[in-house]
Order: C-alpha cells, then sequence, then structure tokens
DNA sequence: GTGTTTGATGTTCCTTTGTAGTGC
DNA sequence: AGCACTACTTTGGAACATCAAACA
C-alpha cells in the first residue's frame, strides 16, 4: 500500500511537470503566433490555439486552480508519508545498541540509578512510585539540559507551498548553472540546508553526542535514544510538518498582473520574485511577511519532535520537552494558530518496536474544529486517506496501554468543547448547527445541548440521513406503517422520461412536487413474498429487485451466471432475471441483469443443465475451431502442392530461386495455423 | 487582525426499468 | 424469425467546496 501511494505520488508529480511543460510550449507558441502570424502560414487552428489559451487565463485569474489544488494536495500527502518513512527510519537508529550504550556511559550513575531503583519491591506505593518516576524525569531534563548545548536557528520547520515551489526552481537553476560552469563539480548544491544538521545514520547521532551539541531536532533524537538506553519506555513524537495544501493557510500572497508599485508600497513585507522563466510570470510577485519566512523556530517555542516515556506506575504517557524543562505539559505543545514555521496537523509517536500511533488529539486543544481540517480531506470531511496510512504502522496487535491510551484520546475529545466560530461546527465530531445540515439531513431527536450566537447547538449523533422510500428500498429497506415523512424535499429528474413527467406535471400544477424523506429508524427490513409452488414473484417489468441479499424472497436461490435464463427458459421453470443496480447512459436508466432467481427446489436442475449447456458450448466451438484450423491445413497442403507441381512443370533450371521467393501463405497465416492446430489436437 | 458573509467558479453527488434500426 | 448489439433523441442540476474580497 505503502508502494502504491508513493507510486501514485510520483506519478502526480510527474504529471505536474509534464503539465507545466506542456504550459511553457504552448505559451510559447502563443507568442510566436502573436508576433508574426502570417509566417508559418498555418491557418486557422492556430487561432484556435490561442482562444484556448485566452480562456484559460481567465480562469486560472479568477478562484482557485483546479490543477494547481490537485497538486497541493497530491504534495502534502505525499510529503507527509515521506515524512512518516523518514522519522520511522530515525526511530530504528535511535534503537542502536552502541548509541544506547555510549549515551549511557556518558550519563551520571545516580540519575542511571533514580530510574532502575523504581521498582514494585523497592517501592510498593504506586502514588510513590510516580513520584519518583517524575523527580527522575526532571533530573534527568535538568542534566540535558547542561549536557547537550542546543544549537539555536536549527530545525525541522513547515514551509509553504509556494516557499518549497521557490526553492525547488532555483535549486534546478543552481544545478543548471553548475553545470554549465564546472561540469560535474556541485558542491554548492549539494550541501546542508541551513536549518537542518545532517544525521544519516545512528552514527551521525553518536557524533552528536560525542560533540554534545545540535539542532533540537537532534537534540529531542538522542534524548528519546537516552531514555531507551535507561529501560524508560519511550516514544519519538513528531509533528509532522507537512506542505500545508490548503491556499488559505498559505499566508503568501500571489499577484499575477498586479502593478509592482501597488504591492511594494507597504514597508513590512520583503518583496521577493518569483523564480519562474515564463513570460506570463514576469509580473508575479509573491509577498512574505518579514517575521515568518527567514526565521528560525523561535527560542522558547514548541517543538517538533519530542519525547514521550511511558509512566509505568500510573500507566500513561508523559510527554519531556528537556529543552524547555518541560515534563508532563501536554498543553505546551501546540504552537499558536498563527505560527507558520510549526504547523500541528498530524502528531505521530512512534515506538520502539518500529510502530506508531497517531497521538495529536493529546496536543491539539482545537483539534476537531480546526486541526482535522488541515489534514488532507477526502469525502464528506472524513480524513480516511490518513486513516489508511497510518493503519500501516499501526500494531497488528493490541496493548493493554493502547486501549488505555485510546481511550484518553477519546476523552479528550469531549473535553475539547465548542469550537470558537460557526466555521468550527462544520463538520464536527460532537457538535452540529442547523444550519450546516445537508439537503437529505435532519436532527432527531432535537435536543438542544447548548447555544452558539443565538443559535442552538446540538449533538452530532442526532443528526441522520434521510431518504425517499424508493432510496431506502435501495438498501432493502421499506418504511414502516404509519410513519410520517419528517421532512419534504423538491424533486429532481435525472432521466429524460422522469423530466418529461415533471414537464408535464408543471403545466397541469404549478406547485413544485415533493417527495418525503424518512430516517433510518422509521423503515424496518423488506421482506419479499415467498415463493410459493415454484413460483418466483416479479416486479411489472418481469424481474424481481435484488439490490441487496435481504432481498431474496424465501424460498428462492440467486444463481447469478450469465446467460442462464436461456437455459431456464428452454426447460420451462419458472424464474426472474435479476436486477442488481443501475446503469445511466445516454439519459436513460439501466437495469443491472445479474443471473437468474428460481425456486429453490429447482436449483440442482438448472444448474446441472447450465453446466451442459455450457460444456455443450465449449464443445460446439472446439469442433469449429478444429474444423477451422483443419480448413487451413488442407488449405496450405494444398497449395504447396501445387506450388510443387508448378515448379516441377515449368520451373525448369530457376529452382534455385525458390529460397528466395516467399511461400504463398504467409509466415503469420501460418503461426496461427500451426497454433490452432496443436489447440485443437489438445481437446 | 480575526472571523464571517458573499459572489464566482469548480466538483461531486444523485439519479433508479427506451427504442428503432441493423446484422447475423 | 428472432436475437444481440448499437446509436440516438443527451444528462443535468443542485448541493457542496473553495477561494478571494468585502465587511463587521
Amino acid at each position: 500500500m505503502v508502494r502504491d501511494d508513493l507510486a501514485d505520488a510520483g506519478h502526480a508529480n510527474f504529471e505536474t511537470k509534464t503539465l507545466e511543460s506542456d504550459d511553457e510550449m504552448e505559451w510559447e507558441e502563443v507568442d510566436v503566433l502573436q508576433d508574426d502570424p502570417k509566417d508559418s502560414g498555418l491557418p486557422t487552428q492556430n487561432v484556435e490555439v490561442i482562444l484556448e489559451q485566452s480562456t484559460q487565463k481567465q480562469k486560472k485569474r479568477v478562484g482557485g486552480d483546479p490543477v494547481q489544488r490537485k497538486l497541493r494536495l497530491e504534495a502534502h500527502k505525499t510529503h507527509t508519508v515521506a515524512l512518516l518513512a523518514s522519522f520511522s527510519l530515525r526511530n530504528r537508529w535511535i534503537n542502536d545498541p552502541l548509541l544506547h550504550a555510549r549515551l549511557l556511559s556518558l550519563t551520571p550513575l545516580p540519575l542511571q540509578m533514580s530510574f532502575s531503583m523504581i521498582h514494585k519491591k523497592t517501592e510498593p506505593d504506586a502514588s510513590r512510585r510516580t513520584r519518583l518516576f517524575q523527580t527522575a524525569c526532571f533530573k534527568l531534563t535538568e542534566w540535558w539540559q547542561s549536557f547537550f548545548h542546543v544549537i539555536k536557528g536549527k530545525g525541522m520547520r513547515s514551509r509553504t507551498f509556494l516557499e518549497v515551489e521557490t526553492q525547488r526552481i532555483q535549486n534546478e537553476k543552481q544545478s543548471i548553472a553548475d553545470l554549465k560552469g564546472k561540469g560535474k563539480v556541485r558542491t554548492a548544491n549539494s550541501e546542508e540546508p541551513p536549518w537542518s544538521d545532517r544525521v544519516r545514520s545512528a552514527k551521525s547521532l553518536m557524533k552528536h553526542a560525542l560533540l554534545q551539541k545540535g539542532s533540537a531536532d537532534t537534540s529531542a533524537l538522542l534524548f528519546t535514544a537516552l531514555c531507551r538506553a535507561l529501560d524508560v519506555p519511550a516514544r519519538l513524537v513528531v509533528s509532522l510538518q507537512s506542505v500545508p495544501w490548503s491556499s488559505k493557510s498559505e499566508t503568501l500572497k500571489t499577484d499575477v498582473g498586479a502593478s509592482p508599485l501597488h504591492n511594494g508600497g507597504t514597508q513590512d513585507e520583503v518583496i521577493v520574485r518569483k523564480k519562474r522563466s515564463r513570460p506570463r510570470d514576469r509580473n508575479a510577485r509573491v509577498v512574505l511577511p518579514r517575521a515568518s519566512s527567514t526565521e528560525p523556530p523561535l527560542e522558547g517555542w514548541p517543538p517538533v519532535i519530542w519525547t514521550e516515556v511511558f509512566s509505568r506506575p500510573e500507566g500513561r504517557w508523559i510527554p519531556i520537552d528537556p529543552i524547555r524543562y518541560l515534563v508532563d505539559k501536554k498543553k505546551l505543545f501546540e504552537p499558536p494558530a498563527n505560527c507558520r514555521v510549526n504547523r500541528m496537523m498530524y502528531v505521530v509517536a512512534f515506538e520502539e518496536d518500529g510502530y506508531a500511533r497517531d497521538v495529536t488529539l493529546r496536543y491539539a486543544k482545537e483539534f476537531a474544529a480546526k486541526t482535522a481540517k488541515a489534514r488532507a480531506l477526502t469525502k464528506r470531511g472524513q480524513s480516511e486517506w490518513w486513516q489508511r496510512i497510518i493503519s500501516m504502522l499501526t500494531r497488528p496487535y493490541r496493548l493493554h496501554r493502547d486501549d488505555v491510551e485510546d481511550g484518553e484520546l477519546e476523552s479528550l475529545q469531549y473535553i475539547e468543547g465548542m469550537p470558537t466560530s460557526i466555521n468550527g461546527f462544520k463538520d464536527h465530531p460532537i457538535y452540529a448547527l442547523e444550519r450546516h445540515l445537508r439537503r437529505d439531513e435532519i436532527i432527531h431527536p432535537m435536543k438542544e445541548i447548548g447555544i452558539f450566537r443565538g443559535e442552538p447547538v446540538y449533538s452530532r449523533s442526532s443528526v441522520q440521513r434521510v431518504r425517499t422510500a424508493e432510496t431506502w428500498i435501495r438498501e432493502g429497506k421499506v418504511i414502516r406503517e404509519g410513519q410520517q415523512p419528517l421532512k419534504r424535499i423538491v424533486k429532481r429528474a435525472h432521466t429524460i422520461n422522469r423530466k418529461r413527467a415533471l414537464e408535464l406535471a408543471k403545466t397541469e400544477s404549478p406547485e413544485v412536487p415533493t417527495l418525503g424523506v424518512y430516517a433510518e429508524w422509521q423503515t424496518e427490513l423488506y421482506v419479499p413474498e415467498p415463493v410459493v409452488d415454484g413460483r418466483i414473484p416479479k416486479n411489472d417489468f418481469g424481474n424481481i429487485n435484488l439490490f441487496v441479499s435481504s432481498m431474496l424472497p424465501a424460498g428462492a436461490v440467486h444463481l447469478p451466471f450469465q446467460g442462464i435464463s436461456k437455459v431456464a427458459k428452454e426447460i420451462g421453470i419458472d424464474f426472474a432475471p435479476a436486477v442488481t443496480g443501475f446503469e445511466f447512459r445516454k439519459g436513460h436508466a439501466n437495469p443491472i441483469i445479474s443471473g437468474i432467481v428460481v425456486a429453490e427446489e429447482n436449483q440442482e436442475l438448472i444448474v446441472s443443465a447450465y453446466w451442459e449447456s455450457v460444456q455443450a458450448n465449449q464443445e460446439a466451438e472446439n469442433l469449429k475451431r478444429r474444423e477451422r484450423v483443419l480448413r487451413r491445413w488442407s488449405k496450405l497442403i494444398l497449395g504447396l502442392q501445387v506450388r510443387k507441381r508448378l515448379q516441377e512443370e515449368y520451373g525448369g533450371s530457376e529452382n534455385k530461386v525458390d529460397e528466395a521467393e516467399t511461400p504463398q501463405v504467409s509466415s503469420d497465416t501460418e503461426a496461427h495455423t500451426l497454433r490452432d492446430a496443436s489447440l485443437g489436437n489438445t481437446t
């Protein structure tokens, strides 16, 4: 699955590249044509191209560009997966025994002792053990602060899509320049980025441990390794700094075609020329607010990587940030919402055994209202994509502590409280507002659980999907007797016939026809009429509806074999073609018929007859093929005989030409014939 | 500055049982 | 004759999502 995703992502990347280059080429073409239309002598076709381009340009100027949006989303996903892989690897590195040994050798013995001391045998009181453990954590953290020198201004940080793009194009240019200039030497480009330590293996980590300095990220990696070395279960917790996909979070602005003076006027902004070679981007400018992009993560701010240690006496995970001297302060790990260098979207905890868990809920204060919305969304606000990704790293079996943690995280959702904005209620897992209800949703029961700006707030669990009776039967359900529709919706027509009927109705009465819709609890399972005397109940079309398996009548069986209806007809037993769905083509709904439904007692009879007919068909087919093959063979042999005779009678001394001459039967046909013959022989 | 509304545009979902003509 | 296959009459249209700009 991972490979799939990566492949997808790679594909997307490739696509965009080709798209881009296509764009470029087309643009160049336009320019040439505009400059000198008569030159090439190509008439109307090119004019069309120009028109196409101009409309595209207009589309791009107004609103979001769908290609761009898809690209962003793909980039976000790919980046997230790549980050996960990267940290999965780092999580393995920090298990290195040699690294553990090195770290232990550098750790003062009393500190080591303070952890190993805590044991049920030596200290039977759980609350005392808890306190001892906390104290040990504090001590270790304190020591780490003096031991490890954190180099300021280094470390992973979030960058927006545009920043990355700009960087990428710059790099490309640089590498091209390098190639042109010095040939193979590419020192400038292959240098590590200024914001990160170069950590390539457990060995580099060891080096940093010995030097006792490095970025905040390296510090976190080493601290986690140390905890593991001390036999304290420790997780490497990472807040993945994926490229944001939403252009809303892109605090940068691109003004295509805006006047430079207009943008340049404000003093607080640094104007960066977008590095693009395309002519249309000549006026494109990127406006970067000064405070953000150039500055590294600020001192005293939440880290991107930190450690969670497992407190055995309490049975829970405790976050530790040694740089800020924080133990068990989970509320202080979320960066402010407007922070551009550190965005909390996915917080993943990697455990010693290599598995990982999503622990975002523990740290994000407004998870449902805000954090979850920054993630890659798929359908109906559900980020199932992420579920799929994280499930690949999830431990296949569950530990007791997993259950405990899930309970904790779930309860956190409820503690989160109401969103602070109207938008926060949209797709919120716990709360709902009436204004955000979809066409096919209702609130039942209408129990207010709060008020937000004068609007009643309801529980998400009381939001129910409603459907028409017609739609419910597709699920094999019917409306219970005496149930009244909860809501009425405007009728819509989707096939030509229905549309005509609707038009007709409109001319007769001016009022809009509506349909009643019902909730699931108003329905019951549809029980079809049973089979009586081998007779299958049929609908007006002579079929039987079998949208779900529960719609099969008692005493009947479904035989989903192609062409079986013919056999049933020949035998003369009662049957009904099974309609399992509909297919929409050319404004018509066509039933999808898969096999037939017959009475149970006829099953054996018809199935054996069916197999017989299938076999008979196969035999007939084989016979036909055999005949065909034999015909071809006789034709070939006859041809050869004729040829031989002709050569004997008239060929004379020209016999030598034979070899050069191609035979009358082409080699292609021959091959076919031979293959057919062999097939014919085997059957 | 934040959050909301509004308008424009793109995307997705919902839909839910033909017929005449041709060729084998 | 009877069956299978195909083209044509077209299939949107509203809800929803997203974005930028205006506004409170």
